[in-house]
DNA sequence: CATATGCATGGGC
DNA sequence: GGCCCATGCATAT
């Protein structure tokens, strides 16, 4: 916050309104302001406010103040300033920070701070408050929403429980126990309250002078999350009322219907939208849900089932997007509430038409049902297209396994299959349930096309948006509204290579390192992956590509968004994870995949998260969008666009390569299915990685999205690598060039399969056999030389064998075509070319001879194989773990 | 036999 | 040990 300019700073002004010195020459930070900025002190007052007695200072006549329930301390609870100072008790009252802290029984507090009871917008829950009943399928009509019961029926009186009502609101009124997510047993009830709450806000505890009013906004909209430039833009584009000031976070529930299902937490909060929201509703439902929530005094009936979770899993969380609200709402003054959401398994896009809904999730957000049958339930898609399903459940041991079935024609319609996300929401007024979708990976409407029809490839991103850059960067979690529609863009071949395992095996295991190299999407990868630290790649030219190659295993890094400045410099986009402001950073710099403005070393005016962004919303969704086809800076190599093309097509299956661990390294927000062990980003659960189908749409060929453009970039990498040390060690192996044409394969260029060669011993690997499964073979002969040098490779064997005949197969053909073509012409220049040549052919049927040769040099080795007399059987088959190093 | 339906199973948390 | 839920699978149509 230095000297940046901005609200906060714009002034000489100490921001405390009640005090007229001048700032301190030194910015001192106060508290942090609705744009995320903090407010800029002088130092009298900064001390003030360090110390904790700013309120004491300059808000002693201020309403709001109440006292500790436990030490008895006054504490302010009616500004900004004071906003993290306190914790609403579920109770009632209040507890000092000291005190919430010694007394936060709940693991997930932490998660949580008092301020984001304010976080939401005030109106939007307030809509929500006076949420009406959905609509029902035909002739049904409104149905009186069902209170969210007995989640938080529970007679259990947890005290400690109660402790910390994130959510609570109570202002020192008779609000007290207003739980955010489940107090109101009733909507009228549960608006009253809000009323009551807003009026209060307005009246008496809440009435601050103008300075207070300011700071309310900001506590309404920023507290710690909110900082995105997009707050505004989304709240303006759901209709936000003009005043949020606090957000309340209450959560309508309706009565609870006889039939004695427990309503989960009940929508509780309703996130808004946007990231920053969307985090927000997390710890909500974390903390208000699932952690008071069954304790939350609710209407009343004890669980039958005595269950007290109703949490919502956080993979249920709903992560919309302002471009899925504004889809789904159109221009139309509708307020659209998330409710959840959930990522698609291959059951449930499969052609059953049954679509398993989670079970708290549906408790909480539709119509209370009694009978398995259901009912039939109304709605609408982002379209506007209404569809009828049928919300039923089936009885499932002493539970209920709720369903929608009938969904198959709105899936299709949507062309989202497995690993895809649909999201539910509510549409105000009316009620009305929306259902929305965001792909797992964005495709361009063609690819969606195909998709949807073909059922292509799962979409193994998962939540591959994260990485994604161009999904990314419309994820909530980035608070930027991205302008595309969902679905759009780019095309990120979803295919799934191991088509066949699905079915067969239920829960996949991922033991294998095959499987494992699923496990992260190929946004994810292409986002994520940074060379190591202290390594800066190095770039080689070879061919007129350039190769970057890490000479350790890359690492996750965080994901940033390269573009050029106006002067043409090179510079990439990061976003604090933080304030969530987008900072501008050299093109060359790695970073963490936790960054904050704070590591900002690059510009210390920027070096806090109080610093204005740069950017301004709009140059940032005119960013985003480019995001793919700013990958394509990464790729610097013009030439031979064809035979790269002919790469491309391989390239996917070089992405699985370039596969980490699982999502563990993601952005923890942006997992989208928190934890869910079979949904999560980058799963290889035949969910995630199998698609019904079994096929995917394609990248083509020419596609520049970052995926691409990485799997591009990797591939030049590997191919780089393996040049170079194949170079290396034909140097060693003979200082004579010219039998280059028959590079002796190096004696030791059979490792065992099962080990992996070392780097050192760029094995290409000499055969591919070409059996019957050739081109899977083939194509891993001829990446697994890279092996062992890139840790990112895994083995494409494994592909292979996952789905010999998926698309993956041509891929890899593609790819492997692409690398004979590109080995060949090195070995022509460095040989002179020779027969090698004809090795590149990456037949997949390939006569017996099919041995491939992956390498250049080592075509005459792999002819020697050693223990393969048969191609066939080459490498590959018995090692799984990739035989070349 | 193909598909739809409803419940059972079992892995993961 | 219980719950959730993805999938399996027997049965019905």
């Amino acid at each position: 916050m230095t000297s940046t300019p901005g609200a906060a700073s714009s002034s000489k002004i100490c921001f405390n309104s009640d005090c007229k010195d001048l700032k301190s020459e030194i910015p001192r930070k106060g508290w942090r302001l609705r744009t995320g900025e903090f407010a800029e002190l002088c130092d009298r007052c900064a001390f003030a406010f360090e110390e904790g007695r700013f309120c004491d200072t300059f808000h002693l006549n201020a309403s709001g103040w109440r006292t500790c329930e436990s030490c008895g301390k006054r504490v302010h609870c009616g500004c900004i300033v004071s906003v993290h100072a306190f914790t609403l008790l579920d109770a009632g009252g209040i507890e000092c920070v000291a005190c919430a802290r010694k007394n936060v029984v709940m693991g997930s507090s932490s998660s949580w701070s008092p301020s984001l009871i304010f976080h939401s917008s005030l109106s939007e829950r307030f809509k929500e408050y006076s949420a009406k009943g959905w609509t029902q399928l035909a002739g049904s009509g409104p149905v009186p929403w069902r209170q969210a019961p007995s989640l938080f029926n529970s007679p259990v009186t947890q005290p400690e429980l109660h402790s910390r009502v994130p959510y609570e609101v109570d202002l020192s009124t008779g609000i007290d126990r207003l739980n955010v997510c489940d107090r109101l047993s009733t909507p009228s009830l549960e608006k009253k309250k809000v009323e009551d709450f807003s009026e209060r806000l307005m009246n008496g505890t809440w009435k601050p002078g103008t300075r207070d009013i300011h700071e309310k906004g900001n506590a309404g909209i920023n507290c710690e999350e909110q900082h995105n430039p997009c707050l505004t833009k989304f709240q303006s584009s759901l209709k936000e009322e003009p005043n949020p000031q606090f957000g309340l976070a209450v959560s309508y529930t309706s009565p609870d219907e006889a039939n004695g299902q427990n309503g989960v937490s009940g929508t509780h909060l309703r996130p808004n939208p946007q990231p920053p929201l969307a985090k927000q509703f997390h710890s909500n439902l974390q903390n208000g849900t699932d952690s008071s929530g069954e304790t939350q005094i609710r209407n009343g009936r004890p669980r039958p089932d005595g269950r007290g979770k109703n949490n919502l899993f956080p993979r249920y969380w709903p992560r919309f997007t302002d471009q899925d609200l504004q889809q789904i709402t159109g221009d139309s003054n509708s307020v659209i509430t998330p409710l959840f959401e959930k990522m698609l398994s291959a059951s449930d896009a499969g052609r059953i038409g049954r679509l398993v809904l989670p079970k708290k999730c549906a408790e909480a957000h539709f119509p209370p049902i009694s009978q398995p049958e259901g009912l039939p339930l109304k709605v609408q898609d982002s379209k506007g297209k209404e569809w009828i399903f049928q919300f039923r459940f089936w009885p499932n041991n002493n539970s209920r396994m709720y369903v929608l079935e009938g969904v198959t024609p709105c899936i299709q319609n949507m062309q989202v299959q497995a690993g895809d996300v649909v999201t539910f929401s509510r549409l105000e007024p009316g009620g009305k349930l929306v259902m929305g979708f965001r792909k797992a990976s964005t495709a361009s409407a063609s690819d969606q096309d195909n998709e949807a029809k073909n059922s292509n490839g799962l979409s193994m991103h998962g939540d591959a948006e994260m990485a994604d850059p161009t999904s990314w960067s419309k994820v909530d979690k980035s608070g930027y509204i991205a302008k595309e529609a969902l679905g759009a863009k780019v095309a990120v071949s979803r295919k799934r290579k191991n088509s066949m395992l699905g079915s067969k095996s239920k829960r996949l295991r991922i033991d294998n390192e095959d499987l494992i190299e699923l496990k992260l999407t190929w946004e994810e990868a292409q986002g994520l992956l940074r060379p190591p630290a202290n390594h800066v790649a190095s770039v080689v030219v070879i061919e007129g590509f350039e190769f970057e190659e890490y000479e350790d295993a890359p690492i996750l890094g965080k994901p940033t968004i390269f573009a050029t400045d106006n002067m043409g410099e090179k510079i990439q986009w990061a976003q604090c994870e933080d304030c969530f402001k987008w900072r501008r950073l050299p093109s060359n710099v790695l970073l963490p995949s936790k960054w904050t403005c704070s590591s900002n070393s690059w510009d210390p005016e920027r070096s806090s998260c109080s610093a204005i962004q740069e950017l301004t919303a709009e140059q940032l969704e005119n960013l985003l969008p480019q995001c793919n086809p700013a990958a394509s800076k990464k790729m610097k190599a013009a030439k031979q666009e064809t035979e790269n093309v002919d790469a491309l097509e391989g390239l996917d299956t070089l992405a699985n390569l370039a596969i980490l661990g699982e999502g563990e390294s993601l952005p923890t927000s942006s997992q989208a299915t928190t934890k869910h062990p079979r949904h999560r980003p980058g799963c290889s659960c035949i969910v995630c990685i199998q698609p019904p189908s079994g096929k995917g749409p394609k990248h083509k060929q020419t596609c520049t999205c970052n995926v691409c453009e990485t799997v591009k970039r990797r591939f030049r990498t590997l191919m780089m690598r393996r040049e170079k040390k194949q170079s290396q060690k034909e140097a060693e192996t003979t200082s004579k060039k010219q039998q280059t044409s028959l590079p002796d394969k190096v004696p030791d260029d059979d490792p065992p399969p099962c080990t992996n060669a070392e780097n050192s011993s760029p094995k290409p690997i000499k055969i591919a056999s070409e059996g019957s499964e050739d081109d899977p073979n083939r194509v891993k002969s001829s990446i697994l030389p890279f092996k062992g040098q890139i840790d990112l490779n895994i083995q494409p064997e494994r592909e292979e064998e996952l789905s010999p005949g998926s698309d993956s197969g041509s891929m890899m053909r593609l790819l492997q075509d692409a690398t004979d073509k590109h080995l060949r012409q090195q070995s022509t220049l460095t040989s002179g070319g020779n027969s090698n040549s004809e090795v590149s052919q990456t037949q997949p049927g390939g006569g017996p001879e099919g041995e491939k040769i992956s390498n250049s040099v080592n075509l005459g080795a792999s002819h020697q194989d050693i223990d393969r007399d048969h191609p066939v059987f080459s490498i590959k088959t018995s090692a799984p773990t990739s035989a070349t190093g």
